[in-house]
DNA sequence: ACGCCTACCTGCTTGC
DNA sequence: TGCAAGCAGGTAGGCG
């Protein structure tokens, strides 16, 4: 389930690996997988010849930056995995698009569940997009789209040096969603997903219930340290891994082992021992500590 | 602004 | 053993 450590996991190990690379030829077997606006057709035709400059990460999504400028974005959503394969690999049935490399290499996009998408843009507009500025839809008639249209209308970067404690508190102030759902909104702040935001709230000690406008000056603090506690150890720790979730060098992460809370339902809470509860909060399973994360009457 | 629903997909686990 | 239902969760889009 790649969320921002394991996206970051995995634009980390592509740098090393492919920067520099040649793109020789595209094979696309699941339609679906390349997204508007390029019709896999175009998608092909254009990257053809096409060098890699640069892989580093946006949100969830995973940005090769070719060397004319033009940034193609990978969004792995559930099950996706990009992963570089050597000339006489054994083939993969789950793979989606295999980038032919001119080195004898494949750059393969592997997708059990065909969630993700791959799209390609004309670069530029991606800091602008870190800062705040009005929702603006994408003209549907444009030809050309910029790599920064597709993160226009996402929220700040926790990691970013940007992201300070008066800012989150500024954001949270306005809202009176529940912040659990508030952490898995991506206009709200990128990167974060269900298993990163269970464990940013029990070690801040906040019932995932909580609307964010009710937390104090402290709460907000020890939300905002949390958050990027929790991701900085994903990081640190490439990544956690359940199901199929490896690394672009085919490695899984070791992050699981160190989750506090997450999927740990019925299990004695690593604080105080009362058993992990699971509520179901927005069609998604949360796991909480009754005691160390109370829901105060008045908190509401 | 927000919650709720459905759709997208497949593999694994659970229950009968 | 077989089979079906349930579950997993990131995100887009629709509705109220």
């Amino acid at each position: 389930m790649p969320e921002l450590p394991e996206v970051e996991t995995v634009a980390r190990d592509l740098q090393r690996r492919v920067t520099g690379a040649t793109i020789a030829d595209v094979e696309v077997r699941w339609e679906r997988t390349v997204r508007h606006p390029q019709p896999p057709e175009r998608f092909v035709a254009e990257l053809g010849g096409a060098t890699i400059r640069r892989v580093d990460r946006r949100a969830k999504s995973v940005l090769i930056h070719l060397a004319d400028g033009r940034v193609m974005t990978v969004a792995l959503r559930m099950t996706g995995a990009l992963i570089v394969a050597d000339a006489g690999d054994p083939d993969d049935r789950y793979a989606r698009v295999v980038f032919h490399l001119t080195d004898g290499r494949q750059l393969r996009y592997r997708d059990v569940r065909k969630f993700g998408r791959i799209g390609l843009y004309e670069g530029g507009g991606l800091r602008m997009s870190a800062r705040r500025r009005p929702a603006r839809r994408v003209a549907e008639t444009r030809e050309v789209y910029r790599v920064g249209d597709v993160f226009a209308r996402h929220g700040p970067e926790p990691l970013a040096s940007s992201f300070s404690a008066a800012r989150f508190a500024a954001r949270l102030e306005r809202r009176s969603a529940r912040l659990k759902s508030l952490l898995l909104d991506q206009s709200f702040i990128v990167g974060v997903g269900n298993i990163y935001a269970d464990e940013a709230l029990w070690r801040s000690r906040l019932h995932p219930l909580r609307a964010a406008s009710s937390l104090t000056p402290a709460e907000v603090l020890r939300l905002h340290r949390a958050v990027r506690a929790v991701l900085r150890q994903g990081v640190a720790n490439r990544g956690a891994s359940f199901s199929d979730f490896v690394g672009a060098d085919g490695g899984p992460g070791a992050n699981q082992e160190r989750l506090q809370v997450y999927r740990r339902t019925g299990e004695p809470c690593l604080r105080c021992g009362t058993a992990v509860t699971r509520i179901v909060v927005g069609q998604r399973s949360t796991h909480f500590c009754p005691r160390c994360q109370p829901l105060g009457a008045s908190e509401r």
